[in-house]
DNA sequence: CTGTAAATTTATAACGTTATAAATTTATGA
DNA sequence: TCATAAATTTATAACGTTATAAATTTACAG
């Protein structure tokens, strides 16, 4: 198959080459995979017919005859936050693929409520080797079938379920502590937290640190109950705005999320409060849109691409080694505080 | 097959499904596609037994026999902006392949260079049946290498190539047009413009848009020549600083890219310019970040997720009827601009 | 040389599907 | 009732691959 003069052949298959070599078909497919009993130079003949017509295994036959697809599956939520996340997750998932043969579907599912019959889809009809997903929660559900399922996965996040399973997750807990630190070093008093869902795993290490680590150089905090990392910016802004108008304003801000923390940004703006001035925000940056924004916040990193780079290595290691244990990797902060 | 009892059972083959009813393996095939020969108690027969049993088709197997992969290629250039554009794009060929039985692969390329090899290699091993793309230049070499092959394709931006081809893009020249006429009757006179990269496609129509409105209301305009959307961002930055530091620094600014714009932002504010007071901004939006970015700047927004989906309904209709024209699409700008 | 073991190659079958052609059943008209 | 057409079902083969078992060739000891 010439490719760029416009005539297109018919494609090179393993009996293409056997042709080619006088050889059995069966032959030439041990050769390219080598298969130890093929002497050499038959190996060599036919690793050269081969890349001298072109040959490429198709794969939809391999699929069949073997059951593998190569395929690797990222089940995105709705929710998952349109800056960054799923977007470093891909960029970072395609790197670990890139040097291998897998390739990545995205299957975004448009309801919460349907990610498990997505995932379930997944598993029956044998479309991926492996699944990666984020949002995991304490007791969920997705990793609970893929367990039982036999499935391979990394989830982004971890639970509280027994078995243990491959994971990424960052040091939340670590990550609040930092935060609250850093705005206690600033002379802050009274903390605000803006954490996910409550369902999410996630969460209780947000708020653990958060609580504990506020506790412990004694200054205020709270957890506001109606906003979350999900809620709709025009809330989140709302709620600050009510804050503000009541006088009873916070003075520092840690914002787990960064639409979450240009949200608050702009209220405080619009109010004419300054950020270092009046007060003082801790955002958890996954991308670099905080560079440009002004005035500068501190800002921690999650690096969501180096997530999901880690999250396909291990993926691929799970995949080829069934029995392997299965193990989890937490990820530090990277703090860019400013002085 | 049982999911959430931990129980695998082998899944379910046409075979199956015709143990069960006593036909013929190609009587359940017929039945289950719809043939016309089939009588209609059969079909209600099979139909029923394979729910019951839980049977779907075996993509492997469906593509080997068949040649269509049922997968969409997405192929992803370095540079595509990470705010917004990939995922946007993402979000809007899922809602078009929803209802299908479609899947979406992502394919990025590492590097621009590469970007035709990756094309080439869809084609030539089969990977998918349509493929997605953007960034397309007047004289693109994809576009040409898929129209050789007759290979069904959707790219975002036109060319100029004369054999005609499905596109999808937006009218920036409109773009451009609106956004001087703004800056204009806001009473700037020394306009600025971050333009795409000269090789691509749109910025000729962005170029003269600019120009030629500029020269209709009679300020003075100009495109740098050192700097584009693709530029890092400190580069941009360096940029619009040397000209404030110069005093030759415009009064008004089109901006083409989020980040660029954003970049902008933060000189100017790092150099106590004031948007609304010394200068203004007209910058295209492509996600919702602006909505959380002080101070507010006029933004005409260029809606990729619906391009994501026109290029994914145009692409589903390419491929399942191959012989009919082929014609582009060109979306409106809707701008948001302040009073 | 010859017989046997080792090395290497090959034939067969199967993965699950569907296009094609052939076979069977049912309906129709004389 | 029978022949024939129409409707419906079925058998066969093939898509490209690989696991298995069988066949062939080569090497080696006696």
């Amino acid at each position: 198959m010439k490719l760029g003069t416009g005539a297109v052949t018919k494609r090179p298959t393993l009996k293409t080459v056997a042709e080619k070599t006088g050889l059995a078909v069966t032959t030439v497919s041990k050769a390219l995979n080598g298969a130890p009993e093929i002497a050499a130079k038959t190996r060599l003949l036919v690793e050269n017919a081969a890349r001298e017509i072109g040959y490429v295994p198709d794969r939809a036959a391999q699929r069949l005859r073997t059951g593998k697809t190569n395929v690797i599956s990222l089940v995105l939520s709705p929710h998952d936050e349109i800056l960054g996340f799923s977007n470093s997750l891909t960029l970072g998932l395609s790197r670990a693929l890139r040097a291998t043969n897998y390739n990545l579907l995205v299957t975004p599912s448009f309801e919460e409520s349907t990610e498990i019959k997505t995932i379930e889809k997944i598993v029956r009809n044998k479309m991926a080797d492996g699944i990666i997903f984020s949002r995991t929660e304490p007791f969920d559900e997705r990793v609970r079938l893929l367990i039982e399922n036999n499935f391979p996965f990394v989830c982004h996040g971890r639970t509280e379920l027994s078995s243990a399973h491959s994971f990424v997750d960052f040091d939340n807990e670590e990550f609040a502590r930092l935060a609250v630190s850093q705005l206690a070093n600033k002379g802050r008093k009274r903390l605000f937290a803006v954490m996910p869902d409550r369902k999410f795993t996630f969460y209780g290490h947000l708020k653990y640190g958060f609580t504990s680590a506020s506790a412990d150089v004694g200054v205020s905090y709270e957890v506001p109950d109606d906003v979350n990392l999900d809620s709709a910016p025009e809330e989140i802004y709302a709620c600050i705005a009510r804050r503000i108008e009541n006088d009873t304003c916070p003075d520092g801000f840690v914002c787990a999320g960064e639409v979450a923390a240009m949200t608050i940004m702009a209220c405080l703006s619009d109010h004419d409060l300054l950020v270092g001035r009046d007060v003082d925000i801790v955002a958890k940056q996954t991308s670099r849109v905080f560079d440009h924004i002004r005035p500068r916040v501190d800002t921690i990193i999650e690096n969501i691409a180096q997530a999901g780079e880690l999250m396909g290595n291990i993926l691929l290691g799970d995949i080829s080694d069934p029995a392997r244990p299965r193990e989890g990797l937490i990820q530090r902060p990277e703090s860019e505080l400013l002085l």
